[in-house]
DNA sequence: TTGTACGCGTTATCAA
DNA sequence: TTGATAACGCGTACAA
């Protein structure tokens, strides 16, 4: 059986109380007790019942503010959907879920955001820009006390406690494999990205590359072009790419916009269609996989972000610390038609 | 904040006892008050506590049998690491597990088995053998009150509280895609099962022409054959196969005999390789990837299968009742050499 | 038949 | 600085 505070306390001498204060490092205990109690853990190897501490914790009542640049994103539906799901299995110990979203990537209105919701909650979660703006304002809740917790986008120089999303580099390798497959190793690419300044789309890239390099000496890039993850500018700048190439026969889609390029491809092509492979299993993009126009989509768990980045900032608040890993990175799934 | 023994206790004004009686139905409880409790926690929509259940669960220290017809099968590794995972979360609550692995597929030495490990036991997670033998066994352990719950192989005719496991209908119809996708919808196939006599080989098979059937007009099957999941019989009949049909140009392996022939495609075939399909991936399985031999494998979460069975288990232990699902399947998941 | 009281492990509070 | 005690929700032994 597993070692108790109790037994703990017996087995040093002072009272359960005092245990609590060493192993929580609530201060007020006599130095020679504190080593004593620290020892005697150690040695036993005490690990904190959950049961027990996720009881206690029910009086206490937690709130853990969510906060999403998703508004008109379906892709965060999804990512939501996850939220929900851990809110719904948290109630019994005592949390609740602040949810909002805003629309667009404006950094001073998300930091304001930022700002009304902290201070109403315990921890955040939240989906960064990545600005300086923001970073401060991570590093300044995290200073207070509060755990910060990046969902599906990462951020550079902060303090935040833990990223949980995307691997996007391993996604972009899986997505250049499933290309390779597709195509018998020969291909004539042409890209088609978000943004050359979101870095996890560079970071899909940058996957992509390194196994192209590596495994398909017959692939040759015709041509790289962005979407601003918009179906207009994607619709528009897929059919100028696909007239002054003739010879694309395989496209991979980095981001959003899928809809756009797939029509442009549609108005473009008659006989020969490329192979596609994108990123994130929307009901959109179920749609074009149903109708054979996407052969593979690279889906990175939406649910599970939403859901273990909760997890995790429950986690936070429990134990009082960051998590053991800075990173919980999803798996990258191959989806086709046949498993949806 | 969710409605506790207590509430309801105080609103239809009798004592915790009693609601307790009722929700437990333990009977010795006059029949117009077990009513009123009936009606309140209905109307409260009264879930249980899982945080306070475990904690009062831990004083009684459950013991859950873990069955496998593993020994000498590798696929099974990841089962029994999920079965330990599962194990190591659950030492909180007063859960211990007793794992036994048998070799082959006597259903006399399975009934053997699991009649020593239910005397020592509160519930059992098991691969049957598709016999009646068993199927009477479980059925007599599940009247004597023990969950009973079958990991990875289902059993018919029984009363097993649960199935965790493959859709082995799911997974065929994902290896029919991928292989279309692989082929350009175009192939001559050789199709190599463990043995007609499993329900699940058959199953993946079924799933299997069915896409073809819907989906794939370019596919013509050559010759199924079967491998006994053998490396050796595999070895021979696939030499055997590939000789009389220099025509086949794909290869769906529906179960295990993968390496004998893959052996086989490289002993016969110079030129044109055939692309291979199987399901799960062992380590085995994963070097035949790297190697370029097999195309995808088509995992069906071995790990989650493990883990899942036990936690299956510990719910059917605390609430007393069978799980809400009849059968728990896992997701097909598509890998390739980039996804490792 | 019904109610009371205690214990599970942790945490918070109050008194010493 | 300490220790004792109550509370969280549930299960259960025991008393009424």
């Amino acid at each position: 059986m597993a070692v108790t505070i109790k037994q703990i306390s017996e087995l040093s001498g002072v009272s359960r109380g005092t245990v609590d204060r060493v192993l929580n490092t609530r201060g007020h205990v006599a130095p020679e007790k504190a080593a004593l109690v620290q020892q005697v853990a150690q040695q036993l190897g005490y690990q904190p019942n959950m049961a027990g501490k996720a009881l206690a914790a029910r009086k206490k009542s937690y709130s853990i503010g969510v906060l999403l640049c998703s508004k008109g994103n379906p892709f965060f539906e999804e990512v939501i959907r996850g939220v929900k799901a851990a809110e719904k299995e948290l109630t019994d110990f005592g949390v609740r879920i602040q949810l909002q979203t805003v629309k667009g990537y404006d950094d001073q209105q998300l930091k304001t955001a930022m700002q009304e919701i902290a201070a109403n909650v315990n921890a955040l979660v939240l989906t960064p820009v990545n600005s300086k703006i923001i970073a401060d304002e991570i590093d300044t809740l995290t200073a207070s006390g509060m755990p910060v917790i990046m969902v599906n986008t990462d951020i550079e120089g902060s303090r935040r406690a833990c990223y949980v999303g995307s691997d996007y580099m391993a996604g972009g390798r899986v997505a250049c494999g499933i290309l390779r497959l597709l195509t018998n190793g020969q291909a004539h690419l042409g890209m088609l990205t978000g943004s050359l300044r979101i870095l996890g789309h560079n970071q899909r890239i940058a996957g992509f590359r390194q196994i192209m390099k590596r495994d398909c000496p017959g692939f040759t890039l015709s041509e790289l072009e962005t979407t601003e993850d918009d179906d207009i500018i994607g619709y528009e700048n897929t059919k100028r790419m696909l007239i002054s190439h003739p010879e694309i026969d395989a496209l991979f889609l980095v981001a959003a916009g899928i809809y756009g390029v797939c029509r442009a491809v549609q108005d473009v092509r008659r006989n020969i269609m490329p192979k596609i492979v994108c990123f994130d299993a929307t009901p959109q993009v179920q749609e074009l996989m149903q109708d054979g126009i996407v052969q593979a989509a690279i889906d990175q768990q939406p649910f599970r972000q939403g859901y273990e980045s909760v997890q995790t900032a429950y986690q936070c608040l429990l134990t009082g610390k960051p998590p053991r890993q800075d990173r919980i990175l999803m798996e990258s799934r191959i989806l086709i038609r046949e498993s949806l």
